[in-house]
DNA sequence: CCATCGTATGCCAATATGGACATACGTCAA
DNA sequence: TTGACGTATGTCCATATTGGCATACGATGG
């Protein structure tokens, strides 16, 4: 089987650095395509692909004006990879919290060792459960 | 050029469903790669190939325990996703609240006409400046 | 030492990609 | 009408993918 089409939700859709950028561009308003290939620096073909590949997953909506195709940002889509991702950065948080209460036990550990003159403990505890 | 390798960076590995769920999977604790072929219900290889992209990006570390091998979950990565990503929930915000103002000028014009008994004015107003 | 378990890897097929280039198409101005 | 402009699309190339299958490999138990 192949790669997930581009196509196929926003996760594919944003994996592309320029798709990327051509919403941060859009994020500041409205461009038309000639806009966004100077913006860009890219050939004029390339950001209308791209273009195509957001429109099919709804991340931007099209209006015509005169010979001008103007883009604008429909962020909806992106909820998905926002409400997937947002859960992890508790983690992040959670991790410092536990290292800094490693640090903690160590400190204390090493307080208790100095007052005895004998080695510290080894605290061997697992810190997240094995649900299987 | 082809599609950018998925162990390019952080977007790129979890644009592909199964991986998301392996890190799911992970955030709940450890799982050795028999654990996560179970809990996903895929095949082992193409479990151990995700995981080796995941491993590639940085997103989950390994350690050997006998001769079980034993995932963990390395978030780190993820928060370029999410800074990239969370500046556009206030776009969603902003649109609600924009749309609640619209809502709110329809229903004082409304009332203004059936007080005149004439039709409300089309209020027009460009809501995102054109910086090019 | 040998068989088995747990895992990783190699090869294959089918498919999709992003960019370069050429070109088609619709709109507008002269 | 004709030509220029703005944009989309088609073709081609080189590359990468996911999953299926077979198989290699290290650790362990007997």
């Amino acid at each position: 089987m192949a790669r997930a089409a581009t196509t196929t939700d926003a996760f594919n859709a944003v994996a592309e650095p320029r798709r990327r950028d051509i919403l941060d561009a859009l994020a500041r308003g409205e461009r038309s395509v000639n806009d966004l290939v100077e913006q860009l620096g890219v050939a004029q073909p390339v950001v209308s692909k791209h273009l195509r590949v957001l429109r099919e997953v709804g991340l931007v909506q099209v209006r015509d004006e005169g010979r001008q195709r103007i883009y604008r940002l429909e962020p909806a889509p992106l909820r998905q990879v926002f409400e997937w991702v947002k859960d992890y950065e508790r983690l992040w948080t959670e991790r410092f919290e536990r290292l800094d209460a490693v640090l903690e036990d160590l400190k204390a550990e090493q307080a208790q060792a100095d007052r005895q003159g004998s080695r510290p403990a080894t605290s061997k505890t697992t810190d997240e459960e094995r649900t299987s």
